[in-house]
DNA sequence: CATGAATGAGCCTTCATTCAT
DNA sequence: AATGAATGAAGGCTCATTCAT
């Protein structure tokens, strides 16, 4: 598996990853991460001109997974809306092994877009894709534009609060998420 | 206001809180805080023994203040359960001002128990308390144990995540964390 | 013992001794042995204008002491010069509980002169009158000007080396300095 | 003599001792030696990892280096024993240029030993060699075991204590030594 | 006499970055 | 592609010293 002598820069981004996703945006460090991947820190430069540029191939990727995932959730279609949303929630609640870490990188992400203004465009640009996407989703169920906008908003931000809950081991994500589809569907 | 020739730990800790909300966990940092109150590094050693301990410090006063906050909402009786609900959501989704900053010291605090053991577990109890006191004011309007847990997880867990979008400018925190009760409480 | 309520500098000094000895030279600091007579570090300068000059105040106590040390064992007259020397050797050897910490003492202070004009000062008036007066009591057993010089140089000088023997646990300081004794007496 | 681009952890070292010689244990700090080598002291890193690793490097290298010393001069056999140890004196009391800063160093080195357990421990396990080593000399002269060990001890505490005094221009370091020999030998 | 609070300098350590090889 | 070595800027902590009270 690691059989290979040179690195590339994808091997860094995705040890970087790893770092954010352990230690938080404060841990996207050549030092640390060179450690990890055991080569000189010197050899970070080669990949990258420096750090800045590390983190923005880092959002860059994770933009483009991000999106990508939706897309290919949307083209599985053949199914009913009611039935995709079922199954997007059965998804977002799967321990996934995404690329880039799945749930706990993207909470990561997430933070580091608090004080960080790229991440935080990123982030926004994937939320935003994200709540239209699901919009669309309750809009082929029939709800109102309106409706269907608070709905959206709801379902994911509800994932995304309750996440944290869950991996603080206080709530079931899966039950809990499907209550609440239960309760956006049920009310007409 | 500032007339106060020599600051207390107490302006240490609002300080680094501010540093918190701010620049996240990364930048509770002496020479930063010191700088922001215009005092030399080294008289923070006279208040505190390192950072580790202004940490901490930080973490029992908020988890004071948190917990305060619940029970001054308990004492908040006189009005119908429901009642009390509707006014929760408009307290939790106000502009607060509170001691230690509001909603987004509340994220910062939250990121920060992802990588930190101390915060974690500081967060983990006020989340449990809240989640407990959310419960039993819908055990109040009558719901069963199951339905009040899950509302609770859900009213919760929804105001973390919509909070975040609602800092984006993605959706209006106040109008979805209502509509959320709304569709939970007319859902017999 | 410790009913008064405030310090004296000789409190002080006697602290700073202390520090030497356990801690050496670099030990004699202002924190640390405010942190030991717990007081405030502040209230050293009432008493000492700063370190160098707790440093001379020390070094000028521990010269006067080790002078007198000498004057008394002068008085201690009546005894025959070959027993002079004896019981130069029992003193000097016996675990002396002498004001500013004995033998121990003795020895930070040396290393501190190796370091420290001041102190290499005192040590070396002390150790010149020592050497004299050793040299003295040799001359009144009879030996001639260079034999009483290179015997003094020698007991002397055996002693502080094997003081730190000894110390180590590698000798018996006694039993090889009063051997020394005997061998300077015995040889003619 | 000085062409060197880099610097080597060896280096570092032998900085590292001539600044224990002239400022004690507490001159042993990566800024000076920095500054005496005209590096950044961060460079200093890339060969230890703290401070306290550059310091059991020097015991380890002095206790080898005086180790190594003593077998040479084993081996430097074909006298007699007697001359042997005229040789060990004129030897031991020579300026020594030897690596590590010779007879300072070696006091140096002792003083150190006094606070610290490391420095302790190291000097003790080279004071024990030595004093074998010298009994052993005193063995092969046909000395008893018990006037071997005592002669042994006062040859090498005699040196040790009168290098302090001729260190402070009191003595003549090697005629006191010689002299003491000579009592030893003569007495039979 | 002494404390509480602060200053500033000095030192240790980490780390992004550079550069010759 | 990568290493070894170094730089320089932070940042944490200690400590002598000062000063108002």
């Amino acid at each position: 598996m690691n059989l290979k002598k040179t690195l590339t820069s994808e091997d860094w981004i995705r040890a970087a990853f790893r770092a954010l996703t352990h230690g938080g945006p404060g841990a996207i460090r050549v030092e640390a991460i060179a450690r990890e991947l055991k080569v000189s820190k010197g050899s970070f430069y080669w990949h990258f001109k420096d750090v800045a540029s590390l983190q923005s191939e880092m959002l860059e990727h994770w933009q483009l997974a991000a999106t990508e995932a939706i897309i290919e959730n949307v083209n599985r279609s053949g199914v009913r809306p009611s039935e995709q949303l079922h199954l997007l929630i059965l998804l977002a609640t799967s321990t996934r092994h995404e690329p880039y870490g799945g749930v706990l990188a993207e909470a990561a992400i997430r933070d580091w877009g608090r004080y960080n203004k790229l991440a935080s465009d990123t982030v926004k640009a994937v939320d935003e894709k994200r709540l239209i996407y699901t919009k669309d989703l309750f809009l082929s169920c029939g709800h109102s534009e309106r409706r269907a906008t608070q709905n959206a908003n709801l379902l994911y931000g509800a994932l995304i609060g309750l996440e944290g809950l869950a991996y603080q081991q206080l709530i079931n994500l899966r039950e809990d998420m499907l209550y609440l589809l239960e309760l956006i569907l049920s009310t007409d």
